[in-house]
DNA sequence: GACTCGTGGGA
DNA sequence: TTCCCAAGAGT
């Protein structure tokens, strides 16, 4: 088999070193199981949009207890989704979560399509969820890449220390070039891809001893040149608008009904900067305003009082 | 394209 | 302690 042909480009065999470490290597993670089905892919690949696996996973399971599939979650409210989202940041993702299941259930009869036009459509799915749940659970060929696969192709195969800022189409176009050409062998591919840029190929202290494309690496071939670091200085957190809506947030999640507006008053001295957040919330949706200055979770059954 | 949008842990 | 950054999407 190997060795009939002079191998000129042996990343060739990227997709095929890869998978094999993927299938020695690979974490036991649950929406990996079959049982999760489409939906458990999905519930995850909303999770997982800027949040670490470790902090998914115990928010995983019970969502997925809770609603284990798409039409449980359509016919619950707003702000229980909002509440079950709990620490897992960028409470939106849990507002169109359900707006998605409703989608969902409205468009596609409560069962989670496979086609990749039809993903796209939905709300909070992008080109990188779409094609995860194309290729995750309907084991299709597509190009699956988030921020672990363009560091890795970045590095392994384009010799660059990092990936610039996303460009989609190209990204989208350079990886599909790397897939194999079966679609299951394609989306175990993916996977693998992933986990190696998730677990080896990271971004800070990559580890390299450990990388099974040590030996073809176009970054490690090159000297392994250091990167030039963060591209701009990140807006710092604390007194951020994003802090003040995450507290205000947190105060609405843990109360069961509507919190008076002088509650709300006692997260952040700066009225002028709490107005402005507490706005934000209820333009997004994940908030509305009740009787009584009085504040609660969007699609929280008012009480009367 | 540039910005915005939470949260918590590790270096 | 500070700072990076972790399976993106929407505007």
């Amino acid at each position: 088999m190997a060795g009939c042909l002079p191998v000129d480009q042996p990343f060739l065999d990227l997709a095929r070193i890869a998978t094999a470490w993927f299938d020695e290597n690979a974490r036991d993670l649950p929406w990996r199981h079959a049982e999760a089905g489409a939906w458990g892919v999905l519930v995850s690949e909303f999770m997982l949009q800027q949040t670490p696996v470790v902090r998914v996973e115990p928010a995983w399971r019970a969502w997925m207890t809770r609603w284990p599939d798409p039409a449980a979650l359509a016919a619950d409210t707003v702000a229980e989704a909002i509440r079950a989202w709990g620490r897992l940041g960028y409470p939106r993702r849990a507002l169109r979560l359900h707006a998605c299941a409703e989608a969902i259930v409205e468009r596609h009869g409560g069962v989670v399509p496979d086609r990749l036009d039809d993903l796209l459509a939905l709300p909070g799915i992008g080109a990188y969820t779409a094609r995860a749940v194309t290729a995750f659970a309907y084991g299709q060929r597509q190009p699956v890449v988030d921020t672990n696969v363009r560091r890795l192709v970045a590095r392994a195969v384009s010799g660059r220390p990092d990936a610039g800022p996303a460009t989609t189409a190209a990204d989208l176009t350079a990886v599909e070039a790397l897939l194999p050409v079966q679609d299951r062998l394609a989306a175990r591919a993916s996977a693998a891809f992933m986990e190696l840029g998730a677990l080896i190929c990271t971004a800070r202290n990559p580890r390299c001893q450990d990388c099974p494309l040590w030996t073809g690496c176009a970054w490690r071939l090159t000297g392994s040149p250091a990167g030039s670091g963060p591209m701009r200085r990140p807006q710092r957190y604390a007194g951020t608008d994003r802090q003040v809506r995450g507290l205000l947030l947190a105060v609405l999640r843990e109360s069961s009904g509507p919190v008076p507006a002088a509650r709300l008053d006692l997260v952040w001295p700066e009225a002028r900067q709490r107005d402005r957040a507490l706005a934000g919330l209820i333009t997004d949706g994940l908030v509305v305003a009740a009787s009584g200055h009085r504040y609660a979770l969007a699609g929280e059954a008012s009480h009367r009082s």
